[in-house]
DNA sequence: CAAATTTGCTCAATCGATGGTGCACGTGAA
DNA sequence: TTCACGTGCACCATCGATTGAGCAAATTTG
């Protein structure tokens, strides 16, 4: 009894309960009664549209709404806490706000981001969210050229307002944190040694500059050789601390989860002095809290920065500023 | 210099190279050849399209071809790592393959899920997979209705095909696991305690099956009181043990990270005895193997998941079979 | 040099939904 | 009986890209 060949259309729908096409869509799409179509034949067609499983050709409706709708969101893993609770957090609000959220996860490569970003613009999406995008300007200016308004979150970029964690901040807080949990618990003073990241990347630049100043702030130096950014695998910050093993008290800044795996991995396999180390993390993992030797883990704040990003939206385009947006800092 | 109002069409390009908008259709979306526009003008047009930042309205192409390459996924949570990297791994081979992959989380709300589908069904997604669905029979027969295929993964259903994993043998598995290393370190022969899940869902009642098989086949019985499958949320495995304050040797099946997340935090707050209990977990984390009495974990096949899904696609919905794909065990 | 091909494009219909315009019919008032 | 409205709908152009059909000009063939 159902089509078998194609979907149904308002154009089938039409036939069926003898009307004209115009009369079904504005029964569908809800406006039959500012075009004056009777409530008995709203009623036949509706009835008749859930017997046939209809759903509207989205395509055909957005060309000629000439809206689509669609909010797309550039993420480049799902493999922590942070970018899952994002991507989570974006559909929610997203679809509160009437969009339809599109997320697609680009994996740290900047080709794929790209072409991510282009794909989500053919499809008309009328916003385009790059978090964490290694290259965000680029994404920007593109989106300007197509008259796309566009957001960064997470990373700042320069052709478009930039929502981001106020990294300087908490890493100075939770540098303080380890430091002072070193002086209790181990009766050490510092300096502590960073773990993770890259230089180049503006979130690790600014909170080795709040774990510089935190150190700082209490006369500590830090040797050169302490700022261990070799990257982001969990492997580079195990090899980075492969020849590190220490026989007396130690503490590391560690720049995210993923190099955190690292950290563990290689504290797990000291043998004697794992419990003169101590440590912390920029980031949250629920299973963080039960590691021996973390301290406390910096977790960004998700809904706080989803909020700012949602009020650009709509916005002149003018605004190219940062929104910073504090950290919550949590203690073991 | 650039439209400020409109997004650039074919026609507008058209206009400017001085040819026809079915020309410049042809060139763009590489038909040229077939139609024989001369290279000069592919040129042309190719340098002009980059200049004004055309993309092409997806819409309106879809539209005209009546396929739409969107292949939609959807997932109930990012908040571990099975449903990330499946989410992940999803993207990267649905691109592979052509597809313009879209992937929406629904938050294990059925009502969210069944909205989610229809939507993905309005935007003429041609193949629709849901993951870990409450309700998969329900989607599958709106799928079906549409036209659309629909296909199962980690959760089977009766309308659709599904690829899921052999929770049965990978729980027998595990079960044994823990229990031989209760044995081992602790001296104690079991019964284990079966943490986490609901007993009506699929996956909960064949992990259970493959535990209590592994503990029949070691004439063990399992008193009814040790299976506490009462949810799947952090607080409610951390309530179900709250009263359990073992003074000797202990062991746990945990049914999910999630459910982990609360037997972690009961064990780290049992003062004695702590050392005295072992658990296993059905599902992996990163942070998995250096959590104190945790022998094992297994892990889900997501690779080997999604290729079979994949494999499903475009077959005749004929084959309403479950495809069960073996998981791997990880021994700490 | 005419006929036959080939080259290089243009025309116009079409996909499905939408919404401005307009028409026929019915009702009530003058 | 006539006119003014109101009701209930149909008609048709339109969104942008695609594609089969077709045509004029250039080139080759006999």
């Amino acid at each position: 009894m159902e089509k078998d060949s194609k979907r149904t259309t308002i154009y089938d729908l039409a036939k069926l309960v003898d009307a004209s096409p115009s009369a079904v869509s504005s029964v569908l799409n809800g406006t039959w009664e500012k075009r004056r179509i009777s409530k008995n034949l709203a009623e036949r067609v509706t009835k008749l549209a859930e017997e046939q499983g209809y759903s509207v050709n989205v395509q055909a409706s957005l060309l000629r709404r000439e809206r689509s709708n669609i909010i797309g969101m550039i993420v480049p893993k799902y493999d922590n806490r942070y970018f899952g609770k994002i991507a989570e957090q974006f559909e929610v609000m997203a679809r509160a706000r009437g969009f339809f959220p599109v997320v697609t996860c680009t994996q740290r490569d900047p080709e794929l981001e790209f072409e991510a970003a282009k794909e989500l613009i053919s499809y008309q999406a009328e916003c385009l969210i790059s978090t964490g995008a290694t290259d965000p300007d680029r994404i920007s200016a593109f989106c300007a050229a197509s008259g796309v308004q566009s957001i960064n979150l997470d990373l700042p970029g320069k052709n478009a307002p930039s929502v981001i964690s106020d990294n300087y901040a908490a890493a100075r807080d939770l540098t303080k944190l380890i430091l002072d949990r070193c002086e209790t618990e181990l009766g050490w003073g510092g300096p502590l040694r960073f773990v993770g990241g890259r230089l180049a990347d503006h979130n690790t630049a600014a909170r080795l500059e709040g774990f510089l100043s935190a150190h700082k702030e209490r006369s500590i130096s830090v040797p050169a050789s302490y700022i261990m950014a070799t990257g982001y695998s969990a492997e580079k910050a195990a090899n980075a601390l492969a020849l590190f093993r220490p026989d007396h008290p130690a503490g590391l800044f560690v720049n995210s989860t993923i190099s955190l795996e690292g950290v563990v991995r290689w504290h797990s396999e000291l043998e004697g002095g794992a419990d003169q180390v101590r440590y912390g993390c920029f980031d949250w993992d629920p299973f963080g809290s039960f590691l021996p030797g973390n301290v406390g883990m910096v977790e960004q704040d998700v809904t706080t920065m989803l909020i700012k990003g949602f009020e650009l939206i709509g916005r002149p385009a003018t605004s190219t500023g940062q929104i910073l947006v504090p950290c919550k800092i949590r203690v073991f």
